[in-house]
RNA sequence: GCCCCAGUAGCUCAGUUGGACAGAGCAUCGGACUUCUAAUCCGAGGGUCGCAGGUUCGAAUCCUGCCUGGGGUACCA
């Protein structure tokens, strides 16, 4: 069905054939002035430049040519060449009614779905999530979810860092507590204990301790290194010990994850290629891609075309060791053999732009990954303090993900007992509310923000409950619910939609219709923030439209029925949007 | 040095890929609750779109130069 632009559209794609010119030039948009118009055609003026007329001409030409009197209400021409588009209230009306009895709200799936994998999140074991992981996060999760809706066949991997100096340190770190323990017994090699040695608040403790004291403790540096080599060239305790950690910190993971309403479907990580790295290299050497460079192998990746310069990706240190870029080429490896997917999509911070273009590039050329197969980083901004350096707690440190959530959620919790209507819920209820609330708040005020800027974090604005917030979208819902309930409860039931009354009602049905775009925006920009806009323009819409409608007081049944109607169509479109953003809505607040 | 990204109202940001007087929210000021949830709604003020050129009928948007800030620049991730 699409909106009610996209139907114009073909009117004037029309309009623009029989007039005698291309049919491409007819499309149709809202109006960016809605004083004048709810929706425009500006396609004369470009055509005026193929056609070298006067772009007015070509105007009155096409307007002359439509033929659908059912359908407009007004049609005129304005400045240079703009077609100016008035809709009939009973066209719009039977467009919402469309929309009404749609399961999918008017939004169409992909002609040709696809498989794709969305590689999000990127949390190390054993280190806390802290703010910088939000983004990646609930970017990662929304664009999973856009991409599921439009028809494509999602996989999201959450891509631990499971394999690194990190692993070393802790191992390190562990020793000098409990040197006593049979992991670090080299002649032992198992069976050791089920139980795991640590829990993680001591993997939290440890980490830290054990990367400050890296930069200060030569010897200790040194023995980390090699607790990596040992690790990864599979000395029996230390692996033992490794799968204990990563069990100790997916569990916590998962549970913070849950909190924001995060799901993932594979917890792969960089231990995962592991076994196929050698053989990898092995095998790009032999086909001449890969070759040695001051002491090191790396795969030139730079073009003669190229107008940059970009440097070689390295698979292999001087020193014979791997990096993450040899990791992330062998995951592409790994992808390719196990899902042949259409696109791999790579949600991680923009600084990053330089790894991928040269991972990419490095896949494409050495036939790692087909060339058909789309390779994008959708990379995102940095979340910076008020004074614009990278967020840092008034301590100076980093702020626990845990910390922010109790935050706002603890914030939700003060507001909630102020407001009257709410006192009397019982305390579960208030807490799931104070959480959903909380959350929304964080999840918003972050996904508001076009992904690939930096931004402020600014507490204040996340917890804040007022404008154009995640709170304001929930109310809204919240009380379109209520009002259905109450109707419900009176035996009234929803009819068909009629011809708007009012100017707010009017704006509500066109509103209503833009969905389709705008989901699709988002799927073809991979950005979030473009849903965040019309769900706040939506339930300001819907806000309006409740002040100066009185629904259950109409006495009119086919009228109070209609609005019924509107209402219910507002609440799905409200509840579809924030889903594809990974927001949660309560069943009152 | 080279490369990438950004600069829009006091603050935080949109701006549909070149269209009509540049839009929101916050903050400030003033209004609206005996009626479906006032976490709401209505109204007011507030701008040299970093600067200077250029392309175009038309530029916040495209090109060039400069200024400011951030990031990257093969053996960390």
């Amino acid at each position: 069905m699409g909106t009610l632009a996209d139907k114009l559209t073909i009117v004037f794609a029309g309009a623009f054939d029989s007039a005698g010119y291309d049919r491409s030039y007819g499309e149709v948009r809202v109006s960016d002035r809605p004083d004048l118009c709810q929706f425009q055609c500006n396609g004369a003026l470009a055509a005026a430049k193929q056609y070298r007329t006067n772009p007015r001409q070509i105007a009155q030409n096409v307007v002359e040519s439509v033929s659908a009197p059912e359908v407009f209400d007004g049609l005129s021409l304005a400045g240079p060449g703009f077609i100016n588009i008035q809709l009939k209230d009973e066209f719009i009306a039977a467009h919402v009614q469309e929309v009404h009895g749609d399961e999918r709200l008017g939004c169409e799936t992909v002609g040709t779905p696809g498989r794709i994998i969305v590689d999000y999140g990127g949390p190390n074991v054993a280190k806390p999530l802290h703010v910088g992981h939000l983004r990646a996060a609930i970017i990662g999760e929304s664009i999973v979810r856009i991409c599921r809706f439009v028809g494509h066949e999602v996989i999201g991997d959450v891509h631990l860092g499971d394999w690194g100096l990190q692993m070393g340190l802790i191992i390190e770190g562990l020793r000098g507590r409990q040197p006593d323990l049979p992991y670090f017994d080299a002649g032992e090699s198992g069976p050791y204990p089920e139980e795991p040695p640590v829990d993680i608040a001591d993997l939290e403790e440890l980490y830290p301790q054990a990367s400050e004291r890296e930069k200060n403790d030569p010897d200790f540096a040194e023995a980390a290194r090699q607790a990596t080599v040992e690790l990864q060239a599979g000395r029996p305790g230390y692996r033992a010990l490794w799968k204990h950690f990563r069990d100790v910190s997916v569990d916590d993971l998962r549970q913070s994850y849950e909190q924001l309403n995060i799901r993932f479907d594979l917890w792969l990580g960089e231990s995962d290629t592991q076994d196929r790295v050698r053989g990898l290299i092995a095998q790009l050497k032999e086909e001449g891609y890969a070759r040695e460079s001051r002491g090191a192998l790396v795969v030139e990746v730079e073009e003669p075309g190229d107008r940059e310069s970009i440097p070689p990706l390295m698979l292999e240190k001087t020193d014979g060791a791997v990096l993450y870029g040899t990791t992330d080429l062998a995951t592409i490896d790994q992808r390719v053999e196990d899902y042949r997917p259409d696109y791999m999509l790579y949600v991680v911070d923009n600084r990053q732009q330089q790894h991928f273009r040269q991972v990419f590039k490095a896949a494409w050329k050495t036939g790692v990954a087909p060339e058909s197969t789309r390779l994008e980083h959708n990379g995102f901004g940095t979340m910076n303090g008020k004074d614009g350096k990278p967020f840092k707690t008034r301590e100076g440190g980093i702020m626990k993900l845990k910390d922010l959530i109790e935050l706002v959620t603890g914030h939700a919790r003060t507001r909630i007992e102020t407001i009257e209507s709410i006192r009397e819920y019982d305390d579960d209820e208030k807490e799931t509310i104070s959480r959903i609330v909380g959350v929304a708040a964080l999840k918003y005020a972050d996904l508001m923000n076009h992904r690939t800027k930096d931004y402020v974090f600014d507490l204040e604005r996340f917890s804040s409950f007022e404008g154009r917030t995640g709170p304001y979208i929930l109310y809204a819902a919240v009380r379109i619910k209520s009002v259905l309930r109450r109707a419900g409860d009176r035996g009234l039931q929803a009819g068909r939609v009629m011809a708007p009354k009012s100017e707010s009602e009017r704006d509500l049905d066109l509103k209503l219709s833009e969905l389709p775009a705008v989901i699709g925006l988002a799927f073809e920009t991979r950005a979030p923030n473009h849903l965040c806009e019309y769900a706040f323009q939506l339930a300001t819409a819907y806000n309006r439209f409740y002040h100066t409608h009185h629904i259950l007081s109409e006495e009119d049944g086919d009228r109070r029925a209609s609005w019924l109607a509107v209402s219910g169509v507002t609440l799905r479109a409200l509840e579809r949007v924030l889903d594809l953003l990974g927001i949660e809505v309560p069943r009152r607040m």
